[in-house]
RNA sequence: UCCGAGGUAGCUCAAUGGCAGAGCCACCGGCUGUUAACCGGUAGGUUAGAGGUUCGAAUCCUCUCCUCGGAGCCA
């Protein structure tokens, strides 16, 4: 590099306040330009933030000043110069440029700094990833993943990941994409509940974490064919307990986004005073409750019937925190569902809705560890036998009450970051109609 | 799969039966403090595709394709 390091250290633009009034090296992209004639000034970015770097021509060498007024958007570029604290500038501090090196021009950037759609930018996701909004978006993304691994780490749960690749259905209700196996059939995983459950015979308390498929053909805001979910699972564990876990987990994610991305939270026009109601105890309705709450509201449900988005919708609109809705009729729920001992119509199980209309986030509650009621079950609902041996075996050998949950990573960054499409939370998504970049 | 909205310049949009336009981007010129800078100029079109109605179609009709939103299903 012509710009020699040892001049003038290289820094991160994030760090750059505390190089103030000192000669620096900043590497990274041209995000903007304007020009004033003889002064141009230049909006650098770095991945750590931006920069505006101000090229005066009466100080910079002739080829300097022309090079930067060649600049194209994206350009990569290494400039040096003097940091200084400047009330004008955004981020408070602010480069007087002394020397500017290209590494590489940029041709015609297709994201200008307009309005544009959102099939324009989909198609375009590789490029749109380096702008401001999704940056922050990424950096609570990572938050809310790092949050998830530490409080989980924390308390007792170990790390077991779940295979991908899976010989049948988990659940046997939702559509599978089916892929080639050496000649067979295999299935890319929808949860890795059912191995979970395995690990917590094995280990107590276990999680994992990884992407989930689903080929089902929705469309809505709501929706990824591929999409990260993490499933705690835990031995000796009932509804109770298995919900208390539950809001403690939210409320420490959204604790940790607000304490290290409040910066990102202000780029996103988050208003955050719904966020700080989020702490334990959550709401608790039962379904039967909350039947009643909906068709008080005028909203058309019969008991028995799963709610739909406009029972769901009004039913959270009704308070602004998350919400537990359990004891579910058995009738909508997985078959390994554990019935309600006093009234069998019911299964023991919970959904956490989030407020602000963002919907179920979590799914859990307790599986059955009757053998004879899943034997019951699986012929019931037509299942291969075969292909649930293993799993029927983790109730022969020391059966024990164990419980666990699903949470939505996209759902989740999206809630906490008041997004109107869970695609803006993943980096590349894949939709029924999308699966490029 | 069903219901609704839409497809016009690279991007965001206007033109509703009568000359296809604007802003941004790009390019050229001007400007020593700009904040999506501003000012002047240039370039840019098979109006998604096919067929039809009409003197005349971006506009009306039919079919196809694509996108968006919603429903169902779910995290």
């Amino acid at each position: 590099m012509e710009i020699a390091a040892n001049t003038a250290p290289v820094i991160t633009i994030g760090s750059a306040k505390e190089f103030a009034d000192k000669e620096v090296t900043i590497r990274g992209w041209l995000y903007g330009k304007r020009s004033s004639g003889k002064i141009h000034f230049l909006l650098v970015r770095d991945g750590t933030g931006i920069i505006q770097a101000v090229v005066v021509k009466a100080e910079v060498t002739p080829e300097v000043f022309e090079l930067s007024d060649k600049l194209t958007q994206e350009s990569s570029i290494i400039v040096k110069g003097k940091l200084r604290l400047d009330g004008r500038a955004p981020g408070g501090v602010e480069m007087t440029v002394t020397d500017l090196q290209l590494v590489s021009l940029a041709q015609d950037y297709p994201i200008g700094r307009k309005e544009h759609g959102p099939d324009f930018l989909m198609n375009n996701r590789h490029l749109w990833l380096r702008s401001s909004r999704q940056h922050a978006i990424m950096k609570i993304r990572s938050t809310v993943i790092k949050s998830v691994r530490d409080f989980l780490d924390s308390n007792g749960f170990i790390l077991i990941d779940a295979p991908i690749l899976t010989p049948a259905a988990c659940e046997g209700t939702t559509t599978l994409f089916e892929t080639d196996y050496f000649g067979d059939k295999a299935y890319l995983t929808q949860s890795g509940q059912l191995y979970m459950e395995a690990a917590a015979m094995a280990f107590g308390r276990v999680y994992c974490f990884g992407p989930t498929f689903r080929a089902e053909k929705s469309k809505t805001r709501r929706h990824l064919t591929e999409f990260w979910m993490v499933e705690p699972e835990m031995a000796y564990c009932d509804l109770e307990e298995n919900m208390a876990i539950q809001e403690r987990f939210v409320a420490y994610i959204v604790r940790q986004v607000l304490e290290k991305n409040a910066d990102e939270l202000k780029i996103l026009e988050r208003d955050i005073e719904l966020l700080l109601k989020v702490e334990p105890p959550f709401i608790r309705l039962s379904y039967d409750e909350a039947v009643d709450i909906i068709k008080k509201g005028g909203v058309e449900i019969e008991w028995g019937d799963d709610f739909g988005s406009p029972q769901e919708t009004y039913l959270m609109e009704q308070f602004d925190k998350p919400v537990f809705v359990y004891n579910f009729p058995a009738a909508v729920k997985a078959f390994y569902m554990k019935r309600h001992p006093e009234r069998p119509e019911l299964a023991v199980c919970s959904d956490l809705l989030a407020p602000e209309g963002y919907g179920e986030i979590i799914g859990g509650g307790q599986r059955s560890d009757d053998l004879e009621y899943l034997l019951e079950q699986i012929e019931v609902h037509k299942l291969p036998k075969d292909a649930y041996e293993w799993y029927l075996d983790l109730r022969r050998y020391g059966s024990v009450p164990h419980g666990g949950f699903g949470l939505g990573i996209e759902r989740t960054v999206a809630w906490i970051c008041k997004l109107d499409h869970v695609r803006e939370t993943i980096p590349f998504a894949r939709m029924l109609t999308r699966i490029y970049p």
